[in-house]
DNA sequence: CTGAATTTTCAATATTTTATGAAAATAAAT
DNA sequence: ATTTATTTTCATAAAATATTGAAAATTCAG
């Protein structure tokens, strides 16, 4: 396969692979062929090498960049605006898990609080049951969020090392 | 809140986060439906409780059961098929671990691996920088993968005495 | 078998999500 | 200040996804 090629296979799967993950395929593409620019891109730059319209482009940028996952650069004697990715994958992955923590599970552990509230006698079988399970939930999200937390703090080489290790 | 008022919203809220996901809201709301319900359910009794068709109920509890979250369980004397969710929620975590690496990350594993050979130059900067990019993804998706397995083949509670000690 | 109950399928429809493109806003140059 | 380049917004259009409901298929009881 021809690197050209390639690129541009890995920039539609990485789109497809998005979609499944709730991500918007553009925003995912977008994401992906910054990855694989060596130079940072002017938002035409994105348009033309992926066929799409500019409003599309500059929202989804903006996506981008709230997520940490790409900057804008200035270039020196340019008046257009460029956008580079982080190229660090580890960098790459522990923004998305801090993100996504954020976005997702917090509130989910918020909302798990409010609804062990819920009145009535424990001692009521059903009452009991909801309440253990979400109980349980809210265990796991505990658990999840402690995990991440390490995750997003350790080295790569860290997690490559004496996790795997540990385990096993 | 009342308990029937705590239900109902945790099987929205439930759907919510599920799209977030990349999860349909009605196999999400289903799932919710099914875990706070002591007694397993007819298609019929998920039609009305959740205001749904019957064809949507069918094509989401299919899936919920291709996905081993949910089994059909037959009552002694009854012609209806009924259905049950797991309740443990550590296996039911696991499963969908379980689930989303086959069907996610092993293909992508598949992919970055073709991508690796595109042929040409690997001492042209280009060419290198894609080739190292696509490594460093397949790494850390493997590491991913072996963090994913342990979590699967490890008790809950084992996870929460060892793991957590550990890193700190 | 026959017929009633139940489940499954799937074309048509509705809804949600994403993309377009032109107009408005902003920023820079002259 | 005016013109020109560039970015942003957002109403509308298009595409993707989910839902309905009725017909077909299946299952089971008698």
């Amino acid at each position: 396969m021809k690197l050209t090629e390639a690129k541009q296979q890995f920039i539609s799967s990485w789109g497809a692979f998005g979609t499944q993950w709730g991500i918007n395929r553009t925003m995912a593409q977008i994401h992906a062929l910054l990855l694989v620019s060596p130079h940072p891109l002017t938002q035409d730059d994105m348009m033309e090498q992926l066929s799409i319209s500019r409003g599309n482009v500059n929202m989804n940028i903006r996506d981008l960049v709230s997520w940490n996952l790409v900057e804008r650069v200035i270039v020196s004697g340019e008046r257009k605006e460029y956008f580079t990715a982080e190229k660090d994958i580890w960098k790459v992955a522990t923004q998305i898990i801090r993100e996504r923590k954020k976005r997702e599970l917090d509130p989910m552990l918020k909302l798990l609080s409010q609804l062990e509230q819920v009145d009535g006698d424990k001692k009521d079988k059903e009452t009991k049951q909801f309440v253990d399970m979400i109980g349980d939930l809210k265990k796991l999200g505990n658990q999840a969020d402690k995990l991440l937390d390490m995750l997003v703090k350790a080295e790569q080489n860290w997690f490559t090392g004496s996790l795997l290790k540990i385990f096993k």
